[in-house]
Order: structure tokens, then sequence, then C-alpha cells
DNA sequence: CAGAGTTTGTACTACTGGGTACAAAATTGG
DNA sequence: CCAATTTTGTACCCAGTAGTACAAACTCTG
């Protein structure tokens, strides 16, 4: 149940700033390894302002994944310009490198919210839209491909972007306990060849 | 600070019912969300049990990933015979019948484990010995696959199998959000084609 | 079977953390 | 510029949780 927004610009900015805060304290520390007093010292505001704009903690976690998806799509430029294989390698390209100085972070906002509320019912669907929305700029490049005939028509473009995504969950996750890059750069390959493979031949 | 295991067949009883209730615990509900009293009330036990065996809930953890590498390792037989493409194919289709059930779980305990403790660097030294332990028995079958010239000589075993066990992880992720196994059939599928497409010719 | 060592029950403590109450301050629109 | 509305500060509550104290019960060994 999530209440109503700000009605100031004053009231935005703090509401903005809470869920900033929340975002950034609850990507380090994890959602119950973040206290709402954490918050509110991180964001120089109080409990009242924090329960004036969120009904719950619950309500403050869902505002949070909708803030950590707006940070992964504006940390991949790239990915909103999918219309050739070059432009996924490059998208590909971007992420490792988004990742590839040493000691990190090797990790996605929204994998580690993911992971963590999985088995929370209440939050699978907002986490659900969220990587549909991720995905999405993937689908449709690979689903324009196939029209132009580049990709075999038999390719799924829904599942070839899942596939995609999923690669880069699961090889940021053993990069990161790893301490060391090279995973998820080989993951993410594995899933960009599969794609490649679909070519048709010229 | 681990404490001493149990002297007596008594002990180990209760201290394996411990561990054994503290994993399906932090399995279905993390391990922030289950409260020691929780498991002391699965496993029938009380307080001075537990801090008999264990020093604090942090000691507890580190058994529960002991115990649920061993489970994952339990519910992979073939994992125990990887000597070609196909022994791979074999043990990726069994993971896959796994979690083929609709509703789930699509979720892997070591995966669930690794994903909450990742950010606490105490625990990634242990995470990361048991996803080695983990993805040792590919390796060393990648390996006799390239010494006994099947696979390319340029093939990295120990990347290999990383790669195969990130793909499981990522695509029991997405498979998890998304309600539907395809994402971790197809991610897995992948991650075998990479190995595939690193064969020798005949 | 006695006594040292191990295991277990019960009761308690200290504290954290989510959530509430309510009034004061600031802002906005008429 | 004043009243209605929105925003914020402060103080408080209480349930849940990790961890402790200590003695009783059990178990193994000699």
């Amino acid at each position: 149940m999530s209440k109503e927004l700000p009605r100031t610009a004053k009231g935005r900015r703090t509401r903005a700033a809470i869920v900033d805060a929340a975002a950034s304290m609850m990507y380090t520390h994890g959602v119950a390894g973040t206290t709402l007093d954490d918050v509110l010292a991180a964001s120089e505001t109080g409990k009242s302002q924090l329960y004036h704009y969120f009904s719950d903690k619950s309500d403050l976690v869902e505002a949070v994944i909708a803030r950590q998806l707006e940070r992964v799509l504006a940390a991949q430029p790239r990915l909103a310009h999918i219309d050739s294989l070059e432009d996924i390698d490059a998208w590909a390209a971007e992420i490792v490198r988004n990742h590839e100085q040493p000691g990190g972070p090797f990790s996605c906002p929204l994998g580690s919210l993911a992971a963590e509320l999985k088995n929370d019912a209440a939050f699978v669907p907002s986490l659900h839209a969220a990587f549909r929305r991720w995905e999405q700029p993937l689908e449709q490049g690979l689903r324009r491909m196939i029209d132009r005939g580049e990709l075999d028509v038999s390719t799924d473009p829904a599942a070839a972007a899942a596939t995609l995504i999923a690669s880069l969950q699961g090889g940021m996750l053993i990069a990161r306990i790893a301490g060391d890059v090279h995973p998820l750069r080989d993951t993410l390959d594995a899933a960009v060849a599969a794609v490649r493979r679909r070519r048709t031949r010229h």
C-alpha cells in the first residue's frame, strides 16, 4: 500500500533523498542489513518524513527497486541502441568495463535486490517487471535483427534477451565471490556467442 | 571463531539437527530472515545447545554453507562422473529436471546464500571455497577431455567450469523471478554450447 | 558405579529496530 | 497575507532477537 507522492518541490527532494540513500545502503548492506535509522542518517531526514512518504519499509523497498532499475539503465547507455550483433558485443564490453577495476564492484543493484527478495512473493512482480524492462531493449533489437533476416527466424527474442541478462547476473555473482571479473566476461561472452550462432549466412 | 565438535553421538545428532534446520530455514527465508528461535523451534532444541556448539550466528551460518554444499552435490549425482560432452549435457539436463516442476523451487541453496552474503567479507572465503568445490568435478572432467584431445588445448578448464556454474546461477535467478524454468534451461544450454564449440574436429 | 566431562533446560538481559503520536514549522493558493 | 495543507522534529512504545548465566541432567570411562 503505497502513499501519495509529494505535492511540493521540497517534498519531492526529500523523498528522492530518502530513496537514493536507501538504494545505496541496501546495495552495499542488503535490504535486511539496512535499518531505517541508517537511511535517515544518510539522507539527513527524519522518521516523520519517511513515514510521510512511505507506508512502511516494504513500500520503501518497492521505490528502491524502481530507483535501481533507473541506475542500471543509466549505467548502460549502449543498451538503448541495440540493433546489431556488434551493438550487443559493445553492450557486453561496456558492462565488463564498468566492473573491471580490480576489487569490484562485481555487483548489480538489481540482481542483488532480486536475490535477496526473490522468496518474498510481494516483491516478485516488481522485480519481474524491472527485469522485463531491462530485457526489453535487447529483445526489441533482436526482433529487428530477425525481421531484417540477420538472425534465424526460429530465434525467440524474449528468451535470448533473458539469457543475456541471466548470464550477466550469474557471471556477476561468481565474479564477486571470486573477486575477479573474468567469470563475468566469460559468461556474458558465452551468451553473446549463443546469439551469434543464430546468425543467418549471407 | 568456531567451537569444538560434539564428543558424543547424541551431541553430533543435536548439532546436525540444528544445522539442518538452519539450512532449511535460511534457504526459504534467508539468513537475515531466520531467527535463532526459529531454528531452535524447527530443530526441537534449545538455546543452550546452540551456543554449546556454535559461538554465534555467524558461526552457524558457516556450518550452513558447508551443509548446503553437501546438499547441492548430493542433488547432482551426475556431477561426479563428468568425462565427456554428453556427461555435461546429462548433468545440465539433470539440473533442469530438478527444477522443471511448475512453481519451483528455481533456487539453489548455495546461490541464495552467496547472493545474500557476498557483501560480507567474512563469508566470501567460505563461499568461494564452496563454489570451487562445486566446479571441481566439471573442471577435472574438462581437463581430461583436453588431455584426450577432445577439446581444444587453448580451453581453460577452470574458467569453463566457472562459466557453467555462473550460467546455472544466473539462469536460476531469472527463472525464479519469472516463475518459469526456461531461462534456466536456455542459459545453461548457452554455457554448454560454449564448451561444445571448443571441440576438436575428428 | 562414581565422578569427570558433556549436554541440556530455564530464566533472564540488553538492545535494536520498525512503527506511532502529536504538535510545530513551512509552504501554497486564494 | 491568511488559512488550509503539506512537511518536519521530537519523543515515545513495544515486540522481537542475539546472546548470557547457571544449575540440572545425562553419558561415558575407568
